[in-house]
DNA sequence: TCAATATGTCACACAAATGAGAAATTAGTC
DNA sequence: GACTAATTTCTCATTTGTGTGACATATTGA
């Protein structure tokens, strides 16, 4: 049963993102498990913030680097990267959060400070390349359809939890949302 | 100084609003004034927290309806509104996440309940107005562009907290993609 | 069935957040 | 300069959250 571990990082991402200050009973209830138990893996509410941390590097960020691999036109690999992103769910979400709050000291020597700043970056870069293939929009700058690129993505995770849109229409909705808002 | 209280409260929507179980010192700190003050303005956490609904139900709600009451082209009205949801800043998205989060007991009859379900319904039919006019379109479902709409005006928000947007593109940039992301 | 592992229950010490009283201090106002 | 109202400072009791130990109770697999 060592997946128990995993559940708590996940219950821990969903909860921590959008109350970064829940009490640690909140996540142990969502998994559910008793706190007792949360406190055998974790030592303590520090730990497991860097486990969750850790996990979202591997999942979300990996998943983005697959996309990017890919020998596909670039828009098709924008529209992989969205619905990349949408699958990671609250972990992309988390992910900026984390990285961009006041509290965290974004320090970029830390792996994960690294790999965010990595992955921001490659996006970033990807949509000048899109700007100057004439592809996107130039009316709006490349830093603001990042910022818009995780919005929806926000969206459309949120979109579906809370049943506004059926789960096959997700990434088809966020995608045309996206697209044509990128589009001169 | 009464206005210490309006300060109090701009200061909790704020800091709530990306941490709900966040310490009433942090929000004491922002005002900033002490945490003594601040209980005597609020007897507890949750007239606080009453205190922030009934704020944002009033200039928030009724910026909204002000757009709507506009006898302007319907297009122009959407893109107004808009603008007046990016100018109640996290008060829109935080009017959104009271209402919508798991705690909550969202019940009609309750005064800021009705006036959120009634603010959303009507954004909701006027989208399907502009769809049966053709103006945008019906590739995607008008809850869609409802949780669209919601979701730009946040990502607008939070582009110019985090400063990678001008505050002079801020809402050109929103409705830029806003207007093209729902038009077929 | 037995042993190993995982989880639950209960109890505890400690830290942090909450809410409030009383007196000192500051900022305007006349 | 004295008066007033708002705020700060300091203090305290209470509650809530955190982390841990000892032990009981499932669950699993040989």
């Amino acid at each position: 049963m060592q997946d128990t571990r995993q559940k708590i990082i996940d219950a821990a991402i969903s909860v921590f993102n959008d109350d970064p200050s829940a009490a640690l009973e909140r996540v142990a209830d969502k998994v559910p498990v008793t706190r007792r138990t949360l406190h055998r893996y974790f030592n303590d509410r520090n730990d497991l913030l860097t486990a969750c941390s850790h996990d979202i590097r591997k999942r979300c960020s990996e998943a983005m680097d697959q996309v990017f691999q890919q020998p596909l036109e670039l828009i098709v690999q924008l529209e992989q990267a969205l619905y990349a992103a949408i699958d990671c769910g609250a972990k992309y979400a988390f992910f900026h959060k984390l990285h961009g709050s006041e509290g965290h000291r974004h320090q970029h020597n830390n792996n994960d400070c690294a790999t965010y700043d990595a992955m921001h970056e490659r996006l970033l870069q990807f949509i000048v390349q899109l700007q100057d293939a004439g592809i996107v929009t130039k009316h709006v700058t490349a830093a603001w359809i990042c910022d818009f690129f995780t919005g929806v993505v926000n969206t459309a995770v949120k979109a579906l939890a809370s049943g506004t849109v059926a789960e096959q229409s997700q990434k088809q909705f966020a995608w045309f949302s996206f697209s044509n808002g990128i589009r001169g």
